[in-house]
DNA sequence: TAGGCCATCTGGTCCT
DNA sequence: AGGACCAGATGGCCTA
């Protein structure tokens, strides 16, 4: 399931802030409610790691059947294999697993660490975010924050020099794109929030005449009933960007 | 029930 | 030699 080509299809699925192709199936943050689903101290990894303990105590892991379950047939390579293992004492086996699981609940730490910082709706009703989610969603915040910072610089670049600050507005809207060469799709998402923040310091009325085109049915495309509340979905294509710099 | 996500075990490879 | 890192295999849990 975790093969190159599910991965990038499945990679493909997130926009700027995890936007997936076809209508806004699901947002970071936006997921229903599932009650007990996500995952505690308890019930979850740390659960998990308790079932590995007992299956190590008991030699009867999962990994016992790998590598020659495939064929079926044993091999020369896989009775080497076996003379390998033979030869290796349990005790250090045990002691590669136990170094194997601490490495890996240091990789989790790291991701909850991550989690913890990137923007989405850490809320118990929330479904605690995939780690490729959550490593997608931080790329992406990123890129985010990296484009906020360069239109921040440009905008002080033209107070310094005593131009109209509105001129900066429309490249802010043409810097609203998904990175070059990384993104294949016809829409772009972004916090309406942060939108709404950001052009209402320009012109309240580009900012309600903006939040009329998102939240237009002719210009939005989710088609769900799950359209999001906290995110605005814009076509990204020439003609919509040509249109925005007329409102502004 | 299929699919997604995850934890674990394991053997191979690379690095110190 | 020993540890870190990696990827494949597998089974469990959960959700749609």
């Amino acid at each position: 399931s975790c093969s190159p080509d599910s991965l990038s299809e499945r990679a493909g699925l997130f926009d700027l802030f995890l936007v997936d192709k076809d209508g806004g199936r699901e947002l970071v943050g936006m997921t229903e409610p599932t009650g007990e689903d996500f995952p505690t101290e308890e019930s979850g990894a740390r659960g998990s790691e308790h079932r590995g303990l007992e299956q190590t105590g008991g030699f009867a892991g999962a990994a016992v059947r790998s590598r020659s379950g495939s064929s079926g047939e044993q091999t020369a390579e896989d009775d080497e294999s076996d003379d390998k293992k033979c030869k290796e004492p349990r005790s250090l086996r045990l002691s590669i697993n136990a170094r194997e699981r601490r490495r890996m609940h240091d990789l989790n730490d790291a991701l909850d660490d991550l989690r913890s910082v990137i923007p989405y709706a850490h809320s118990p009703s929330v479904r605690k975010l995939s780690k490729i989610a959550t490593l997608l969603l931080a790329k992406n915040y990123i890129l985010m924050q990296a484009q906020a910072l360069d239109e921040m610089r440009r905008l002080v670049a033209y107070l310094n020099q005593g131009q109209s600050v509105p001129v900066a507005l429309p490249s802010a809207v043409a810097s609203l794109q998904p990175p070059l060469g990384v993104y294949d799709h016809d829409e772009i998402a972004f916090p309406a929030q942060h939108i709404k923040r950001t052009h209402a310091r320009w012109s309240t009325g580009s900012a309600r005449a903006l939040h009329k085109i998102s939240t237009s049915p002719a210009r939005w495309s989710t088609g769900s009933a799950r359209a999001p509340h906290e995110f605005v979905r814009l076509p990204n294509d020439r003609s919509f960007q040509t249109c925005l710099r007329d409102f502004f």
